[in-house]
DNA sequence: TTGTAAGCGTTATCAC
DNA sequence: GTGATAACGCTTACAA
């Protein structure tokens, strides 16, 4: 591997000029500017990244941590971070927790080894002083989830109106018992939509239904185990809000076995408006984010506090989400409220 | 930012000594080693990883590059590859290319300007000379694409047995006129399959459709287009190989909008065993991948290579497919042969 | 316009 | 056991 060195012996001229060269630099006449290119030609030379890093304290690199690249909502967003990032020539390292507290704080190691010079965290699950004591190291920028404390900037939507806008549309569709099915007791998120959920419920005073593995609605099986107990222990539930497209399929791709009618005698809301929401029979009622340009400004934003260094204070960026109606809530017999 | 310097003298020792208590190296009796650790403590010290790049030439990082990672075939092998690299110690960066072949040179550079250590493709968009010339600065390895002139470790399913077998059982299920369907008329894996496809059809004495637009079938979408061209110009054909669920899932969709009966008037193969081809309704057959043993393979394949330094000549590993048979080509008058 | 030289923070070599 | 010292390859004051 030759270095700027060898270049500079090859060309007849000093370090310093090869890298004016290197980086687009005035002060270079035209034909030293020729001779330099030549050799680097010549030699097949490349810039070492190390070098480069560690003399000018850059690495060019983001982490995104999120919890599963195989979850659909995540995959999307990533593909669009990763897009942009590229655009502003970043690197993308991808940084998945599977939902664990110490996964999440090792890989914010990465910014404070000065692996990466900024972090976008989709999910959290440590408390947020512990997160906080990162942020001197470099900028994190929250996507998807709003904690309340947390002093950086966040992008999200208003979970909890969406909750009640989702939770709403039951109800206005006849829907007389409801649960509320959530991926994790703990989550600003869950939390979020289950205030939203509770406002929707108390204002049209309509009853609801609790159970320990409600909150453990994650992926498609758990869709169909939850649809078996609520089968089992509460058949007269009529109305799930979901917050999420492949729970909400799971449940649909049982009922559909067991012969229950979907949305006549259960209906079903979904979240996220995935690809499967659309093409399941049933399609889903589910509450659609605009998760490409969030994850755009999110990029954006995080990029721009990188290049101006120093700190930055909390900013929140809050995008629109849309109930897309679907069969999955199309009772024939609604009662327009 | 306190470098190991301030942590030497804090601890009145020497650079020396503090690196080596770092790296877990021996001749550091232990009253000395414990000073260091304490003024490690003290001062928050981390080691800066961009100088140890550039003294040790390792990043610890790999580059996955891929065409979009919102197709959940590459999301799993992402997910997976991602967390065997962490077990490893490894970051992970990840590329799409976007179908693009100057998008796949210009990630390809990131091994020539050791921004990484090596390198999984799993989609290959440029000839193999052009790749072929990264190979001296860094191992790269095939995940997914049969590179026949490739000069590296491929891992891989057998693509034509893979047609094979499935182009067979729809034979098996009575179709007389079969259509081919892919994701593009260049990729070894299209091609492979093609020859699966056609060797299946000859022997069998089958007809078959061909038509430019079927070529062009990645994503539901398309799915969708190609079932309304067969519908108007070639509504014979009564068995489709659809080279992908997201495609057989559109088809599905449309079928069923249109009234047209799965797998009575039209049976489908698509491949992939995802999770959409369980939940559509009618299921989809599919061939299954072991996507996730496979993943794991390379990336020790890869990481091993890393570490022994040195050129490696090529080993092919090929991994076992699964015909999982479900409604979208359970004819009821199958004719068993 | 060009070159000299001093770091960036580590680790490896060698002498003590 | 321990500690100077010289790289690793690059950028950037500062001098010329």
């Amino acid at each position: 591997m030759p270095t700027i060195e060898d270049v500079a012996r090859h060309a007849g001229l000093s370090r310093t000029t090869v890298s004016r060269v290197i980086n687009d630099q005035p002060y270079v006449c035209d034909e030293k500017r020729q001779r330099v290119v030549g050799a680097m030609r010549d030699l097949g030379y490349v810039p070492n990244s190390s070098a480069r890093r560690l003399r000018s304290q850059k690495t060019e690199t983001i982490a995104i941590l999120l919890p599963r690249i195989t979850n659909p909502f995540f995959s999307h967003m990533i593909e669009a971070m990763e897009k942009k990032a590229s655009e502003w020539g970043y690197q993308v390292i991808i940084c998945q927790t599977h939902y664990s507290s110490q996964k999440e704080l090792d890989y914010l190691e990465l910014i404070r080894t000065k692996q990466v010079d900024g972090m976008i965290m989709t999910s959290v699950h440590n408390e947020w002083s512990a997160i906080e004591e990162y942020l001197p190291s470099g900028p994190i920028v929250l996507c998807n989830e709003n904690i309340e404390e947390a002093n950086t900037s966040i992008i999200y939507i208003d979970q909890q109106e969406a909750a009640y806008d989702a939770t709403t549309h039951l109800i206005e569709q006849g829907c007389q018992k409801l649960a509320f099915l959530s991926g994790g007791m703990d989550s600003s998120i869950s939390l979020s939509r289950r205030r939203g959920f509770m406002k929707a419920v108390q204002k049209h005073n309509v009853s609801f239904v609790e159970h320990e593995d409600f909150n453990q609605a994650v992926d498609v099986e758990s869709g169909r185990g939850i649809f078996q107990s609520i089968q089992q222990e509460d058949s007269d539930i009529d109305g799930i809000f979901t917050g999420s497209d492949e729970v909400a399929a799971g449940i649909i791709y049982e009922a559909m076995n067991k012969g229950i009618s979907i949305p006549d005698d259960l209906a079903i809301v979904g979240f996220d408006n995935q690809t499967i929401s659309k093409l399941m029979n049933p399609s889903i009622t589910t509450i659609e984010q605009p998760v490409v340009e969030m994850a755009e400004k999110c990029v954006e934003i995080l990029i721009q506090q990188i290049e101006q260094r120093g700190r930055h204070k909390r900013e929140d960026y809050i995008f629109p989400h849309t109930l897309k109606k679907r069969s999955s809530t199309a009772k024939p017999m609604a009662i327009p409220m």
